[in-house]
DNA sequence: CCGTTTTCGGTGACTTCGTCACACAAATCG
DNA sequence: CGATTTGTGTGACGAAGTCACCGAAAACGG
């Protein structure tokens, strides 16, 4: 990767860059490289300290993991996003194991995250930087938490469509309900029962593979 | 309070104290003051900045609330304890809402937010303390999530009534099954009934107000 | 092109957990 | 000592997750 593009990158998703000392950038280049990971390769297991992963395309999603091996999707990064939580050693308060999925072919800088801590530890901002970001991943999940807790099927369904929708942009949601089910941490059958009763209603529309929305307006109905 | 007490204090619960001026500890003090909070009087609600809050006796209880009323607690904090997301002035990265109420007849010191706020835009190792403090409490919230997203009721009442029992000491646990409920994130029914089948099998004898534990290995034994 | 394999979705039976309604006994209080 | 509050027991039900299995559509490999 070029060093003009990754100071661009830099520039963008670090609020201190522009404060840092051209030495101390140095040690961020040489511990950076540009990745590529093909579509649902794991990125991040929660053992090692994979660094901090910059979004360039592409789709990643964190979840955690269950022994029994059930997921429940904490939030995707789509390009410009930031994963923090990847970077266990930078942040020695979080505990828990998080892992991290490419969910679309990917390309992403990765940096250090010794490096990464080495400058936090010298430098508050840099440290500050790392732990407001945390922090605010923590809002998010919080958001997923009282979704999944306290919120009815239908409910989530269709809030988690109509903000698909609104992403997209277009009128339909190319996701298989599979994909559906594990970003909203339930089960496919679930899913798939509730998008035909959505569907017997005239709510959407059901193909292999896609979902049409064809009355926002209802949809939006169900979800206050 | 007596300042001398409050210097104790304050030097125990913040690791940066012995590093403050006396003028910025001046700012502490004059914004601090001890409240008495009777049982099961609500605390914080998310709404306004309540500030820093340290147990001195007693038992708080910080949770989550849904439109419906229901609750989930996050965690308890006893003698010693920080409750820092009360202070949503100065974790701004924070979004949500968090509830404390006082579970016991409580002594607490509370330190004004936005004076704490003043000192950790000026200093980075207050601002610091404060971030992470919030985040190690993220890694606890953390857990609780992976207990009632993936783990079965008897599982998770055994793990819970073990941890109360070596909280405690004796062999007994003096809480009602709506108190358990509560904690854990569930229902009273539930945990009766599953109370009920732990008597049955003879892993615990119920009275009005108390579990007494007859059979710490076999209930072990369900944890795993 | 066709046959095989993989992926995707549909379905019924069942389990677990939460909810609701109510009943009753122990504790508390005036 | 009677009335109220608090704690617990219970059955019926509902929502959501699990399991087993099936068939159709798409992808793939000769």
């Amino acid at each position: 990767m070029e060093r003009v593009m990754l100071e661009k990158l830099f520039g963008e998703s670090f609020p201190f860059w522009s404060g840092l000392s051209s030495k101390d950038k140095e040690i961020i280049f040489n511990s950076s490289m540009g990745v590529r990971f093909e579509r649902g390769r794991n990125i991040h297991d929660g053992r090692e300290c994979t660094g901090i992963i910059l979004v360039r395309t592409g789709v990643l999603r964190l979840y955690i993991l269950s022994e029994e091996g059930k997921e429940i999707t904490l939030y995707r990064l789509f390009p410009g996003d930031m994963c923090i939580l990847s970077a266990s050693c930078v942040l020695n308060a979080i505990t828990f194991d998080v892992f991290v999925d490419a969910e679309e072919e990917s390309e992403c800088v990765v940096v250090g995250g010794c490096a990464y801590s080495e400058l936090a530890e010298r430098l508050p901002v840099v440290k500050i930087f790392a732990l407001e970001s945390a922090l605010s991943r923590f809002s998010d999940v919080m958001w997923v938490m009282q979704q999944i807790l306290f919120m009815s099927m239908d409910k989530r369904l269709a809030i988690f469509l109509l903000d698909e929708l609104s992403k997209s942009g277009g009128d339909s949601v190319f996701l298989t309900h599979e994909q559906i089910a594990k970003y909203m941490g339930s089960a496919r059958e679930v899913v798939s029962r509730m998008l035909k009763y959505f569907s017997s209603e005239g709510l959407v529309e059901l193909s292999r593979g896609g979902i049409k929305i064809k009355d926002t307006k209802r949809l939006r109905a169900l979800t206050v």
